[in-house]
DNA sequence: GCTGTGTGGTTAAATAATTAACAGTGTGGA
DNA sequence: TCCACACTGTTAATTATTTAACCACACAGC
């Protein structure tokens, strides 16, 4: 039992990252009636090798029977599952900025199992505004509403400098994952998940690219 | 001369993704007043291995002498020219939804070299709202104001279903590198940079670590 | 029944990335 | 002057990831 608990979760970060990719198309595909896919067709779809699809798949194992392509209708619950969200996860929201009105506004987070249960703000021209139905409620709520919905998913969308004390509130009132948009390494126990999600990162590292291709013009021009 | 060129574009993505990170590390350390510093110290407070760090310089070379650690005021200048905004590069968000306002209103966005040269929708509410400055503009004008801006960058926040006709009009008019933020996979020729950035991925795969927390928390307990 | 083609699972090879080890340099102090 | 120490640049070793190869199975057509 714990044997086998190891192996679903001892899994390299490339390959969970695909997961999330894997879903989605295969979502899609339900949508317009397909029932039938292979893992070529899959492959082709997301622009990888259909050999790294099947790799993949194996860390879970079952997807098929051999011989006969995956099943749409079995899969889409299989990776639901794996990623934790055949139950929908509730989440909270911290810091009622552009950015985290962007992600309360974000339809799709509740459909992809993620429903928000809770919008935090120190601001009170911000304190009371609602978002797709929940208010914004001030941060002396926060340990409250996380622990009485249950919540161990927080996005954190505040600004730097607050960044590091929301999180140990957070962990605090035990959240277990942080989607941490703040530009700073946070500092949390272990048995904590921190993704950081850095837009500087993805604009910068596509300046680099843009750079490349415009020498390159200028090399060959 | 080619030969150059090439070298320091053929870098592994894993390292261009980090390129930022130091980036703004040492701009920190230089805010603070910090003159030199170590390829420890600096890969310590990025959590990272010294050695990757030098070896991640060594694809550019040339930072520092030999027996000497960098000194901070000479690779900031250094990483902003590898990076490509020694220069700034003028940018241009296309969707002024909820997260193309979050994006236009994020204040580093020009600070980091990527200053917003033209915001644009096709909602007439929109049209017209000034952020930061900028005037939210009809699409009509995408293809003049991106020539006569000479804007080689774009931010992609339209919904998934606009995203490729849009894309195909950034190309057309002079556009190098899409930052999209829509969870679909774009279609462009050669000589163009794409980087998708997926929120769905992103908080996903926060969610598959918080699934296996849990696991091994209940099979500790 | 048999065969050709297509399928996923599994294992092995090839490739890429990370980490460690080492050589050469500069500095400061005895 | 010489030595001990800290430093980077560079190369080698290790590890992780991707890709390919192969096997057993399933179906369709003959």
């Amino acid at each position: 039992m714990v044997k086998k608990n190891r192996k679903s979760c001892d899994v390299p970060d490339a390959t969970i990252h695909r997961l999330p990719l894997y879903l989605e198309k295969l979502k899609m595909l339900q949508a317009i009636g397909v029932e039938d896919v292979s893992s070529r067709q899959l492959a082709e779809s997301l622009d990888i090798k259909a050999s790294q699809l099947r790799h993949d798949f194996h860390y879970f194992g079952g997807f098929s029977r051999p011989g006969r392509p995956y099943q749409v209708a079995k899969l889409v619950p299989a990776l639901e599952k794996i990623i934790g969200i055949s139950v929908p996860q509730p989440t909270a929201i911290i810091g009622a900025g552009h950015l985290g009105q962007a992600m309360a506004n974000y339809q799709n987070l509740e459909l992809q199992g993620f429903p928000v249960k809770g919008i935090f703000d120190t601001n009170p021209k911000l304190i009371g505004l609602e978002m797709r139905g929940q208010p914004v409620q001030d941060m002396d709520e926060l340990e409250t509403v996380i622990q009485r919905e249950g919540i161990k998913i927080a996005i954190l969308t505040v600004p730097m400098a607050q960044a590091q004390n929301v999180a140990d509130r957070l962990v605090a009132s035990g959240i277990i994952g942080i989607f941490n948009f703040a530009p700073t390494d946070l500092k949390v126990p272990e048995g904590v998940a921190v993704r950081n999600e850095r837009l500087a990162v993805g604009i910068m590292s596509l300046s680099f690219k843009v750079k490349c291709i415009l020498q390159a013009q200028a090399g060959k021009g």
